[in-house]
DNA sequence: TGTACATCAGTGAACGCGCGTTCACTGATGTAC
DNA sequence: TGTACATCAGTGAACGCGCGTTCACTGATGTAC
């Protein structure tokens, strides 16, 4: 509705969209500086409004900087997503539930590349200190698109006959962790300073090795 | 010299050996909160001394941080070497040097597990705006010993023919991006809540996952 | 169509907090003669 | 062995900062009659 708050001072006195606007300026803050940037009082100013406005549509810090983690969730499956449909969908269906497998992968990185602040706010920990119960003791990534898109590959790998359906359980934590811990290594970890060949080579090799380690089959 | 500093009150002026009590009151804080947790004037305030009294020894909060990561690094690779010695020397060598690896993975993860805050501190991001030059740009944990011992044993997976050396090179980064995302998704990430069983699981399968990927052999 | 009034969505000042760092200082230590 | 003096390793007060959050408030909006 009133879209150009950001740029132009708002008129009104009623904003009309204030915590979407809010949201959009924290994710700004997170994409640029990761959670620790995601300053209410910052991204009250940025929108152009008292910081005690923001306290009208988030009850808390915290309970922003949530949001923050859902968009931010959410932004890391639309990659996924786009590259796996990038995958032609003609040939062998062996080889296709291989190739979507690898472009997930490639999809997963190059979300944290190209956003890595976004990205560590997405995976950050926030502790709810107030949390009365167990209700939210769910993985929420679990819960997430992209992980639902995980299972579905990997559930095609079975269908095709790739995937010993006994190495089925357990096979999401294998692949993620090896494609999140490269993730994490290269964006802020001792790999940070690695050239593009060097980062390539080593995202192809460990796709290799995910592959060949749940298939047994190397290519 | 003055060990008992941190729990005696020190009576000398002088100190005698602040830099190490710093250093290990800073180690503690990190252990039970992670890098934040590394507050230099709590850290003087464990210590019995003034916040001041500090900069005698660390330029700087980076400064003291940076060791602190240090040490990190050093318990990481301990855990690690320890895990690796416990494998019986006798036996096959190629289902020792197999073995070998498996163990340090386990390691790996166990003090992940132990020291969540230490092992979060380890891999913590420091910022050196003052840096003057690419001196630093090395990777610094390219240089630990947990890194080298992880070297030392993908080389005696070819030694012994189980890894084809042609695909040694980038051998490293995949095997420690999985290792390291699992515990990174394990400790501060959405597997945070999983049970005692479903970690082993996602262990056990994840360094499956490796060993077959890595060698095309499954055991 | 007009008016009274409840409700909603903002404001601005203030609070308390704890941090990293600087400053001018002082007490303790070691060394040269 | 004693003394003068440079150096070292501490102290304590203070600064500036920016944060999350609360408070009493006011302007705008919508609804009942």
């Amino acid at each position: 509705v009133r879209a150009a708050a950001k740029t132009t001072p708002r008129t009104t006195y009623h904003h009309g969209d204030l915590r979407n606007a809010l949201t959009e300026a924290a994710v700004d803050l997170a994409r640029s500086g990761g959670p620790d940037a995601v300053v209410l009082r910052e991204v009250a100013r940025r929108v152009g409004v008292s910081a005690t406005a923001a306290y009208r549509h988030f009850s808390t810090h915290d309970d922003l900087l949530d949001e923050v983690k859902s968009r931010g969730l959410a932004a890391l499956a639309e990659s996924l997503t786009e590259a796996v449909l990038r995958v032609p969908a003609e040939g062998d269906p062996g080889e296709l539930a291989v190739a979507r497998f690898r472009a997930a992968a490639q999809g997963y990185l190059a979300f944290g590349e190209a956003q890595p602040g976004l990205f560590n706010t997405a995976f950050c920990h926030i502790d709810h200190e107030d949390d009365d119960s167990d209700d939210h003791q769910t993985i929420p990534f679990a819960d997430s698109d992209a992980y639902r898109m995980l299972g579905m590959l990997l559930d095609d790998l079975v269908e095709v006959g790739l995937l010993d359906p006994a190495r089925r359980p357990g096979a999401e934590i294998a692949a993620w962790s090896a494609v999140h811990g490269l993730a994490v290594l290269l964006l802020d970890g001792p790999l940070r300073h690695l050239s593009a060949e060097e980062r390539a080579v080593g995202l192809e090799r460990t796709i290799d090795v995910v592959v060949i380690g749940l298939t047994g089959i190397s290519r």
